[in-house]
DNA sequence: TTGAAAGCGCTAACAA
DNA sequence: TTGTTAGCGCTTTCAA
């Protein structure tokens, strides 16, 4: 079924399409009689013009930032957002979010809507895909749209990437652990779609190769569970979590078996979210300049729309720092 | 400076458009050399084609609902996002976000860029202006683009409205604390541009009109801040806040100054997020059907959308229900 | 006050 | 293999 056109509308009320327009703009030429019959035959038909059509095709539009996420609710993914609209702004640029969802047809589908709604660059956070597939990102090069990568795919096309040195955050971390007296270490491993996840276990084991590493998730729940899981099986004296929220569920699993944290059990989480510092046990994590990366990734990705061509990418490769509080304890 | 178009790169590579348009759509009509010659020329001049002009105008295109939000990084509104998301994906259509971060002119605009972008319906979860105005949404009306609005205004627009019982919520929570034999019940406001602050706060001096009314906000840190100061002059023996954060705050707060919860003050939040029954004292509040908001705004979205002309807007009040847990005791 | 027609950037059909 | 042209839905002159 065709879209009504201003044709239908015109031919409808038997004027010409000139005049449909002239009241659709509000101009008052408009003999009131016509206008009152233009009007219902809009409510008739339910009329929408194309809004496209309408800036005569080619009249500078809105300048936009594309943003796809995988998860719009993760408060990590939260502030980067943010991030990338401030710097957006300040350049000029509107954000438009969309989120996968963590499923990767949606990403494919988010990045196809966001190219077909005539954005200038995309930001893209993207989902680490089983079969290893980028071609998502072959329409946004056929159409020469810039991309930014946050979290970038190792294998992935060639464009700029802004993430954090998870893997150096991941072992200074467990380097604290380690020197502070703790035994037993156990990671509870982040899910498979992250690219994070890979990266943070290799920090760990970069300095304790003995370490357990067990598998969680990225969320509450899954930290929740898995902790509980563990302990079944082992004691550690610490765990270094994927993320906060894995911790703050381990936490709170932890308290159910009655371990206290940190007396019998350390906590470290990844990201220092704003929710970690309030805590009753506040919680030693690994701070991650969450809207330094939105910033950066949106600064990028409008140099590329506006600076010379053919710069090369740039790979910005954030620092993670170790943040103490009082979910971990020295051991000695 | 003109948008680079077809024709430059035609005339600039010495080529009609119809043969850089092959090129463009990888058609292999087109001799090698000359694609190398219109590539290089497409590369030069940075050219990236209209996106609305490809699509030959009033082409169908990727149905889609804008939804207008007023913090992105609020866990509460993040889940009413993937309620929309979910709702809008089942009946065929994506979901575009952009954040107003609680700035109206943000909001403004970002109704405009929407409608510039051709959404299908939009949902707006909008900011209560300080002077009142409501224009911001002529141009939706003016375009006849369906709009649902979330946390209504009550003097705005004629629209259809997804939204809960926020008075009688806070309410019952209220009666509660009172029937649990608690005396003194401060309350710690929320924002001013909240709708919401206005009814809950209701809620409560509904139920007992002494409650000391305290302003706060809506964050963490506001939550941490306002318990501090409170209880420099007050000492109440329960706090019902504005929402989730600010008791989570509020508890962090409560927890320096050495007083427990819920022994020597009840806490209680608003919303029911998911952290909160994660916390080592696991917080009593009204909970929230964020998800299911979400899904009925989509859902009339799309209805008024696809369905019959000039059906009058609807007004969904969902319940909210007191969730009991380890924040509040019985005093009796 | 209205209608007719050019033109926005692009694709696709057809002609050369 | 390439060029020419109609046409997508709309706005905006310009004429009537």
């Amino acid at each position: 079924m065709r879209r009504t056109t201003i044709k239908d509308v015109a031919s409808q009320a038997g004027v010409s399409i000139g005049t449909v327009s002239a009241v659709l703009n509000g101009r008052d030429s408009v003999n009131s009689l016509t206008k009152v019959r233009v009007l219902e035959v809009i409510e008739e038909l339910n009329y929408r013009p194309v809004e496209a059509a309408r800036r005569r095709l080619g009249t500078p539009r809105e300048k936009t930032l594309g943003f796809v996420v995988k998860e719009i609710h993760n408060p990590y993914f939260a502030d980067i957002i943010v991030g990338a609209q401030e710097e957006a702004l300040r350049r000029g640029y509107r954000l438009i979010v969309m989120s996968s969802e963590k499923i990767f047809e949606h990403e494919v589908d988010a990045i196809r809507v966001l190219v077909e709604k005539d954005i200038d660059a995309l930001i893209i956070n993207p989902l680490l895909a089983a079969d290893g597939r980028t071609d998502q990102f072959d329409r946004l090069i056929a159409n020469n749209i810039p991309f930014v990568m946050i979290e970038g795919l190792t294998d992935g096309p060639r464009a700029s990437t802004v993430d954090i040195d998870n893997e150096r955050g991941a072992a200074t971390a467990t380097r604290y652990l380690l020197d502070s007296g703790h035994q037993k270490i156990a990671h509870l491993e982040g899910p498979a779609y992250s690219q994070h996840a890979v990266e943070r276990r290799a920090g760990v084991l970069s300095e304790a190769p003995e370490a357990i590493i067990f598998p969680a998730g990225a969320t509450l729940k899954e930290g929740y569970h898995a902790v509980l899981e563990l302990l079944k099986i082992e004691q550690p004296d610490a765990i270094l979590c994927y993320n906060d929220l894995v911790a703050i569920g381990a936490m709170r699993g932890l308290g159910e078996l009655e371990l206290r944290v940190p007396e019998d059990v350390s906590v470290v989480g990844f990201d220092d979210i704003e929710i970690s510092s309030f805590l009753s046990v506040p919680l030693t994590t690994v701070g991650v300049p969450r809207r330094e990366i939105g910033r950066q990734a949106a600064a990028i990705a409008v140099h590329e729309i506006e600076g010379p061509r053919g710069t090369p990418p740039e790979r910005v490769l954030l620092e993670a720092e170790l943040v103490l509080r009082a979910s971990t304890t020295n051991r000695r």
